[in-house]
DNA sequence: TACAGTTGTTTGCGTACTCAATAGTACACG
DNA sequence: CGTGTACTATTGAGTACGCAAACAACTGTA
């Protein structure tokens, strides 16, 4: 028993999961500090915007947008709250379903996301980049992808 | 501008950066429900007892453990609070700053640590060998490894 | 048509954080 | 000695989430 404490910091696969943890709060609260400070967005409300805006329509169902943010219904529904009091997101709801509501992404929301992207993927590179080579970047691009994410799926239907 | 967005989605840092981050939340979720659900104790918990076994004497002043959980020192206040009221962790002033108190693993704290650890570590294991081979894990480890973390640096003092 | 089961959304409540403000202690310097 | 500055820990307020329950609307079955 008490090996596996002695052993545990050579395990590679508790490395790798420690560091994974480790970076993902510091970049994250670097990320997101500085989209906050300079946009006034929050790290899921870029995330929201930018999955909407490259859905059919710059529309998505919620329960989609949630898969997709991996967020549960109730945490899009607060999240698109915020949203929706911003204007950068309307509802609009769906002709042949009534329980569907879409998110809409609205005029000010496009603009917004285009302000907020450059900057942002701006941080991101710079992070990355002030402490890895491209190699590396790549790296962890590919191997992290293969981690289990969430599936996601679509059927559309008209908005009405 | 609009052309930030389209790029976004094939520059090299901003998907490593999406993937870190959808790693980092579908492995903590799996980990996270195994540990509470196997031993009651949330991720936390368990880096705070296992951070303190590796202290020296088990023990371990606050704020040097909010340094190594990289959270704030009003976060740990209240994550030691559930371990002390759990009994595994209890308090120990120091006989010359009066300031400082520390965190003291108690046996059932090191006991409750050495149970955990063991289907802990299992899990880890078990989610990334299910997707990476061996030197996919060592590489994300090394690399990850490269981005900034959380200084540490601890001058003890005789407990009293 | 009626009824049962499923799905999309919202709401109340709890949790785990952060930040800002506070109190107590340590220590250097006049 | 006081006094100012730095540091530790706690507390109150606020935020962002999940979970479970409630509700509405859809679907299938008969």
């Amino acid at each position: 028993m008490a090996q596996v404490l002695t052993e545990q910091a050579t395990e590679p696969a508790v490395r790798a999961w420690t560091r994974l943890l480790r970076a993902y709060v510091s970049t994250t609260r670097s990320l997101s500090a500085e989209l906050l400070e300079g946009h006034g967005l929050t790290l899921n409300d870029y995330e929201a915007l930018l999955v909407l805006s490259r859905a059919e329509e710059g529309r998505l169902k919620r329960v989609e947008l949630a898969r997709s943010l991996m967020l549960t219904p109730s945490g899009i529904t607060r999240l698109l709250e915020g949203l929706e009091d911003a204007g950068l997101v309307e509802r609009a709801s769906c002709k042949t379903d009534l329980r569907v509501t879409y998110a809409q992404l609205t005029d000010a929301g496009r603009e917004k996301l285009e302000a907020a992207a450059s900057d942002h993927v701006a941080s991101i590179r710079a992070l990355l980049e002030q402490h890895l080579v491209h190699d590396e970047i790549d790296a962890i691009a590919e191997i992290l992808g293969k981690l289990p994410a969430v599936a996601e799926g679509d059927e559309s239907c008209s908005p009405g």
